[in-house]
DNA sequence: GATGAATGAGGATTCATTCAT
DNA sequence: TATGAATGAATCCTCATTCAT
């Protein structure tokens, strides 16, 4: 969270009061917005490692001593850039990433849900490049930590409500770190590929990951034509 | 030291001569061996596009200069340290990836294979800091793509073994792709745990990997109990 | 200092808001100032091609990367800093390099122009470390081309006004490069020599000038005792 | 001087100990011989600054030890090129720059020696990279300073068997370096030209320098039509 | 808030020169 | 002699971050 933006619910609840800090915070906001569309903008282009603070103000059209006003460091713009990219990805779809109504079949609840995330990067490219983050080895640093926390939490809900209820928590843990790194590496194959190739890249990973966990689910869910 | 000394012979063209230049380059071959290994131990903490030349020359315990007399750029270390890891694959584990005798099933090809990357990859770690290479998103550089190039290569002769002999070309590829996406995405999982859940990783990717290939194989392997 | 501290009001479009910029600018025209003054200093002393931009900073007594704050890199040095020293002679002589009055004669002429590029010369020392460049044979660089194209185009100028209208234009082009040439040759001298014997060479330039170009005016000048 | 190749009026005068430091001689002379070459190339393509012993090495096909066994450092090697330029001049013209013959024009004896000068430099372009030198301005360095100590001896010679014999020393010596200036600078306009436009600016070469040298020759030399 | 100047350590790379072999 | 490995200071330039205005 960038600074203390005020919080919304404070005392200062007089007419002429709100307008005041109402108006910087929108001009704040406003700035935030300003600053991580460049910060994604070059996080795409040169990657996390390679972006400079310096590269996302000049793209923003700002100094270099606005981003810091906004941002302690280089982390914190991607983390809260990481942030909004889970908001929105809940606003658009909800808090699942697929419908689990009862009868809906693996193949179609697995196709549903990558469908929807690919179509969630493919607007949102930088959600990939955050998503894979630095290539430093073991030190996944705090932004993509974050990020991939709550989505490894998302797709465990996924997985519970597939899963039968016996399952184990570290089991499902495991399914859901599997999965996701199958999905993010499919993800990889797909947006290096155009038109049909790319399409077909889309199925692969729906198989992959239908046929992985097809039988984990076991009877819970009916079976599609798939 | 190993070396024969040669006697300190002109250079004139005896066969005695022969030893003199081995000498000489045996020294810098050991300083290259020196340097590979120094880059490859800052490659691993580091990650490749934070590794300096200068951290790899302290690393090696050599000059800067000395580095750029054997190699004319990061990308080059990466390059000889991908090329000297192929050749060290082969030479452990032959031109296949796996035992490919007639009657062997899916399960077990999948299996030795998976075991022995991953064998090879925690005897090598940096294998997988070339494998995954920089964070830049298009960029791929010549290192990393040499050798994805050449393990790709390896895993289409394989799945060009497992598969029918009519599969498509293309077909082949693509499956090529999609299994080293998994294998490297599961490798990130292993590497990243210890002990007994390393071990239900790695075996999490030899089921995902079976479960995907085995409607492509067909009739052409016998089935394990898996 | 000198300008006027304009109150503090923030970014508002009014018309006080006008002076803020100037303010800011203010401290890096200085640092631009000073930072070309001491390229001057250094390019004198070690030549353009020896001349370091660590060199020119800790000259200026700043930090490296201010210095590439202002320019981008050494080469933009040069060329601001002879765009100014064009504007400078510009500012101190007009237009012309000598007072073309219908009945000066060529000595005068002459005479009036070498005494003015060289009393600028003695001013400004870099100009004549600019005009000759690096040491690279055919890599004239962007700066000193721009200076000597500037130079050539109003010694071309001066002869115009000198030679018959009916010259050809190759034929100033040439006569213009050629007496350039002569005068940046017999500056060389001048400035490598002090007192009676400067005032010699001195001399000898405009000699040389005068009788090359003599037999070119023909009728077009009076005549003075020379 | 290389080291010292052993002087070749040295005592050891025997026939069998002849045969060995000759052939040792003969040897190094090759390399010496192979070694301004390569530095005559690079000079010329670099420039003598930017020329780097280690590239010169290279064009030369040794190692830079070697370089180092016959030059103590790279001013040395443009000293000993610049000896041997000058050695090379004078067998090839004489010791006097021009024929003086008593009757010879004066436009005869300067066409002839910017003739072959330039044809000179034609034949050998490292000649003229000497000439200049580094742009360092006031530091000419030792090679350069013997180069161009050399030449203005000639152009005294020269000159003085032009002038009336009762010139002044100073004044003689004046004349030299700008006549020497003159023609490095027209040089320079000569090379840079092609064709036509190189004769054409040959012949302001030789303009200048007769309408300059013409009023101090007085009537020693008869006149041509030129 | 906003600016942009300032920093200085650190990045890759080069180079004249030396030295063990 | 010849080699080529070794040096380390110096090159240009970048970057995250701070600070006066």
């Amino acid at each position: 969270m960038p600074e203390q933006p005020a919080g919304p619910h404070g005392p200062d609840d007089t007419a002429t009061a709100k307008e005041q800090p109402r108006r910087r915070q929108a001009r704040g906001e406003r700035r935030i917005q300003q600053l991580l569309e460049a910060a994604a903008s070059v996080f795409c282009t040169s990657g996390y490692t390679a972006a400079s603070t310096n590269a996302i103000a000049r793209e923003a059209g700002v100094s270099p001593g606005t981003l810091y006003q906004f941002f302690p460091n280089k982390e914190a713009i991607a983390v809260e850039l990481g942030d909004r990219l889970m908001h929105d990805l809940r606003d658009t779809y909800g808090e699942a990433l697929a419908p689990i109504d009862p009868g809906t079949s693996l193949t179609d609840a697995v196709g549903a849900t990558v469908d929807r995330l690919t179509a969630f990067n493919t607007e949102h490219p930088v959600f990939f490049a955050l998503m894979h983050g630095p290539d430093v080895p073991g030190g996944i640093t705090e932004a993509h930590d974050a990020l991939h926390t709550n989505l490894i939490g998302r797709v465990e809900d996924l997985l519970a409500s597939l899963l039968p209820p016996d399952a184990d928590k570290a089991h499902i843990t495991r399914t859901a770190h599997v999965s996701l790194g199958i999905y993010k590496a499919g993800l990889e194959l797909v947006l290096s590929h155009e038109g049909a190739e790319r399409q077909a890249y889309i199925q692969e990973i729906k198989d992959v990951l239908t046929r992985y966990l097809e039988p984990l689910v076991g009877d819970r869910l009916g079976r599609s034509a798939g």
